[in-house]
DNA sequence: TCTGGGGTCCTAGGACCC
DNA sequence: TCTGGGGTCCTAGGACCC
C-alpha cells in the first residue's frame, strides 16, 4: 500500500522528443531540402524544419501568412506513412532503452530509466547514448530532457531544442524552473496565458508565489491545483508503459464553398468506413459516436450518442452518425459548415466484459469475495480487472470464444 | 489559399436511481 | 407527502496538446 509513497531523489524520466519530426524526415530523405526552410502542409504547417522557424515560421500557422514571412520556403506535400515508418523505428530504439516507455504522440515519449543505473549508467549517460542512436539508427535529430518528474522533463527537453541534452541537476529543480515564462507549463495555453499575465504573473516562479486557493479562483479547481503542483514542481504520475488511447476519430475539411446535405452525408460515410476500419485493424470497439462540426464563422459544436452495445460495425455506427447529423441540420442550415469529424469513445478492447454486479453498496472485503467466488467458478485467470465503481463492484472478464 | 487532423482532460447540467 | 443526500451516466462545450 505505502510503495507509492517512495520518494524518488534521483532525475530518472528522460522525455525524447523528435526535433520538427515531420520536416525532419524530409530533410533526411531528399538532401536539396538540407539546409533550406522546409513546410510541410499547404493549407496549414504541419511541421517546419529551424531554417523555417527563423523566419517565423510556426506550427499550424496559415499556409499563406507562413509564404509571406518565408518566401523562399520550400513547401513539401505530408507523407504521414514515412513518417510512421520513422516513428516505429524511433520507438524501437526507446524500447531497447527501457521497457518503460510511455509514447504521447508520434513524435515523442517519457522514459523510466530508474533502476537501470547498475545495467545502463547514470540517466544523463542513457540520454546521450540514446540520442546518439537514434541518430545513427534513423538519421534523426532528437532533443532529451531528463528530471525527476516528468512535468519537468517535458519543459527540460523543450528548452533543450533543437538536438539537445538538458539534465535538471538534483535540487537545482526550482532554480530551473521559476525564471521561465508561465506558458512553458503544461497545460497553459493562449486563455489561462492571457487569465495569468492579466493579473501581472508572466513566470512560473510568481505562480509558484501565489497560493493554491488564488490560483483556483482565478483559473477553477482543476487547473488552479494542477499549476500549482507544478510550479512546485509536484508531479506524482508515473511513467505508463501500454497506454491505450479512448478514442478513434477522423475528420475531413470541407472547405468554405456551400455544401449539400448530399455531399456532408457522403463526407460522413468514408469518415465512419476509416474509422471502424481501424477499430477493427486494432482490435477495439466503442460506445460513444460523436458528430463534431466546425462552422463558416470558425464557431464549433458537437453531437454525441451512446449506443447501448460496444462495435466495431460500420453500418452500426453509420447510423448512429447520422441520427446526430440530422439532429444538427438546423445549425447546419443557419451557419454554414466547413468542417465534419467524428470519433468513437469509450473504447474496450472487444475481448473482454465489464460486468457491473447486481449487489451493493460493497466494500473492499466484499469485492475480494465477488472475486473469489467468481475465480472459483470460472477458473484462475477469469477476471482481468477489479474495481468498486463507487460502491457497487465491477469485474472485467474475457470473452471466451464459443 | 484564412484555419489540418489527430487526440486528452475538465466542467456543468440533467436524467435517473437508491 | 415532502425533502434530502449521494451516486452514475450521458451530453455539450471548452481549453489544451502535438
Amino acid at each position: 500500500m505505502c510503495e507509492n509513497l517512495r520518494v524518488t531523489s534521483d532525475a530518472s524520466i528522460l522525455h525524447a522528443d523528435l526535433d520538427a519530426f515531420y520536416a525532419s524526415v524530409e530533410q533526411r530523405d531528399d538532401p536539396r531540402l538540407r539546409g533550406r526552410p522546409v513546410i510541410v502542409g499547404g493549407g496549414v504547417v504541419l511541421a517546419c524544419s529551424y531554417e523555417a522557424k527563423a523566419c517565423g515560421v510556426k506550427t499550424a500557422m496559415g499556409g499563406r501568412q507562413a509564404r509571406v514571412l518565408c518566401p523562399q520556403a520550400i513547401v513539401v506535400e505530408p507523407r504521414m506513412r514515412a513518417y510512421t515508418a520513422a516513428s516505429r523505428a524511433v520507438f524501437e530504439v526507446f524500447r531497447q532503452t527501457t521497457p518503460l516507455v510511455e509514447g504521447i504522440s508520434i513524435d515523442e515519449a517519457f522514459l523510466d530509466v530508474r533502476g537501470l543505473r547498475k545495467v545502463s549508467g547514470r540517466p544523463a549517460d542513457i540520454a546521450a547514448v540514446l540520442r546518439r542512436q537514434v541518430r545513427e539508427k534513423t538519421g534523426l535529430p532528437i532533443t532529451v530532457g531528463v528530471a525527476p518528474t516528468k512535468f519537468l522533463a517535458k519543459v527540460a527537453s523543450a528548452v533543450g531544442k533543437p538536438d539537445g541534452l538538458i539534465v535538471v541537476p538534483v535540487g537545482g529543480e526550482l532554480a530551473f524552473l521559476h525564471p521561465l515564462a508561465v506558458e512553458r507549463l503544461w497545460g497553459v495555453g493562449p486563455v489561462t496565458s492571457a487569465k495569468l499575465r492579466q493579473f501581472g504573473i508572466t513566470t512560473v516562479g510568481r505562480v509558484a508565489g501565489l497560493g493554491e486557493a488564488a490560483l483556483v479562483s482565478m483559473l477553477g479547481v482543476a487547473a488552479g491545483r494542477h499549476l500549482h503542483a507544478l510550479a512546485h514542481n509536484r508531479d506524482p504520475r508515473p511513467v505508463q508503459a501500454g497506454r491505450r488511447r479512448g478514442s478513434i476519430g477522423a475528420q475531413s475539411a470541407l472547405g468554405r464553398t456551400r455544401q449539400s446535405p448530399e455531399a456532408v452525408e457522403a463526407t460522413v460515410a468514408a469518415l465512419a468506413d476509416r474509422v471502424t476500419r481501424r477499430m477493427r485493424s486494432a482490435g477495439r470497439v466503442g460506445r460513444t459516436v460523436m458528430l463534431r462540426l466546425r462552422f463558416a464563422d470558425f464557431s464549433r459544436a458537437s453531437r454525441s450518442h451512446t449506443i447501448a452495445r460496444p462495435t466495431a460495425h460500420t453500418a452500426t455506427i453509420l447510423e448512429a452518425v447520422r441520427g446526430l447529423l440530422v439532429q444538427a441540420q438546423p445549425e447546419i442550415a443557419l451557419r454554414g459548415i466547413t468542417l465534419v469529424g467524428i470519433s468513437v469513445g469509450n473504447l474496450g478492447d472487444g475481448r473482454s466484459v465489464q460486468l457491473e454486479l447486481p449487489f451493493g453498496p460493497a466494500s473492499g472485503e466484499e469485492l475480494d469475495a465477488a472475486l473469489d467466488a467468481v475465480r472459483e467458478r470460472f477458473g484462475s485467470s477469469a477476471v482481468t480487472r477489479a474495481a468498486l465503481v463507487g460502491r457497487a463492484p465491477s469485474l472485467e472478464m474475457p470473452l471466451l470464444p464459443d
